[in-house]
DNA sequence: AGCACA
């Protein structure tokens, strides 16, 4: 049955840790709630949509396998989305074929599928550490699901105009979303951080003679997912930065600053990789390399000042590095006198 | 203010 099946995939998530903000770890849920509806998609995508796969009818989606896993999870709403809010977030995503909001644990969850697992894991990729709403700030977190939604039969799937099959449980369908009667040509479009994985830093952008304003007391946007937060947070005044980078240098940490602690607090970061500890006489610092630069971005911003228990400094001094993992000190030999390379820009993009 | 490792 429909309930069993859904708490099963929520089951698949309670381990995950997933914590966003003060939100506790997902609960199972109860055995009371029985109506759930699932959007499915509607059938036809915006003529401005470049990559959106032609008009229902005129070719197939592409096939998924009987049993891959083709639906996302996704957390980090804020309390009061609505699930219409889901659908029009992902309408246009290629592939989209029906959402649910569950609306049972501490917050809203959110399960969408797609024609493929290729297809799920653009939309995931695309999806996290979405800003959904600065005013709450609200990041999305999204993973693939253990199990795919469950869509009753024949409602699923790119262009099937079939009528609601269910009208008294307020189902939104493909046809109450007609594009004729909604979104007028370039009305609305798919939010730009669909197009690259970015996540826009709430902060507020980067001046590198400037520097950063005041910090901000506590976190804004927290994409929080190691369950370790810092104690508090401190104002820093960040005098002089570098660009940012991939590399974030850690300064303002005592010789007492645990790196267990430091680790706790930034492994469970989005997009980290690796960090590094060093230990100089009185004080300590600490490299923390990342997978991309928006990453970093994300983190020197969210965790500017953040008070480390361990450390007998104020907030940590957080900056990009000078001299970023990755960058090779390497030079490019395209002049054969011998004269001095040019040092090379970015090994990643 | 302190910037290593490839």
């Amino acid at each position: 049955m429909l309930l069993k099946k859904i708490s099963g995939v929520l089951s698949g998530f309670q381990t995950i840790g997933i914590v966003h903000r003060n939100c506790s770890p997902i609960k199972q849920i109860g055995e009371d709630e029985k109506k759930q509806s699932v959007i499915p998609m509607a059938g036809v995508g915006p003529p401005h949509y470049a990559s959106w796969p032609p008009p229902a009818g005129h070719s197939a989606p592409p096939m998924a396998d009987i049993d891959e896993v083709r639906t996302i999870f996704i957390l980090g709403f804020p309390p009061d989305v609505k699930e219409r809010e889901l659908q029009n977030l992902l309408r246009w995503w290629p592939g989209y074929e029906a959402c649910q909001m569950n609306f049972k644990g501490e917050q809203p969850m959110g399960f969408a599928l797609f024609t493929s697992a290729a297809a799920a894991m653009a939309a995931k990729d695309a999806l996290q550490n979405l800003v959904f709403d600065p005013e709450t700030n609200s990041v999305l977190r999204a993973e693939m699901a253990k199990k795919n939604l469950y869509v009753k039969r024949g409602v699923t799937g790119v262009g099937t105009e079939t009528a609601p099959f269910d009208q008294s449980k307020r189902l939104r369908t493909a046809s109450d979303y007609s594009t004729s009667h909604y979104a007028p040509p370039g009305a609305f479009a798919p939010p730009p951080s669909w197009m690259p994985q970015s996540y826009m830093p709430p902060g507020g952008s980067f001046d590198p003679y400037t520097g950063y304003g005041m910090p901000p007391l506590q976190p804004v946007a927290q994409p929080m997912v190691s369950p370790v937060a810092p104690a508090g947070y401190m104002p820093m005044q960040n005098t002089k930065d570098n660009p940012p980078c991939n590399t974030l240098f850690v300064g303002n940490l005592g010789e007492s600053t645990s790196e267990g602690e430091l680790r706790s607090i930034f492994s469970g970061q989005p997009g980290f990789r690796q960090m590094k500890v060093l230990r100089q006489g009185r004080s300590t610092v600490c490299f923390i390399e990342f997978a991309d630069v928006n990453s970093a971005i994300a983190v020197h911003n969210t965790l500017q000042g953040a008070i480390v228990t361990s450390s007998d400094r104020g907030g940590m001094r957080l900056q990009y590095s000078k001299n970023p993992y990755g960058r090779k000190k390497e030079f490019v030999n395209n002049n054969q006198d011998g004269a001095p390379g040019v040092p090379t820009s970015e090994t990643s993009g």
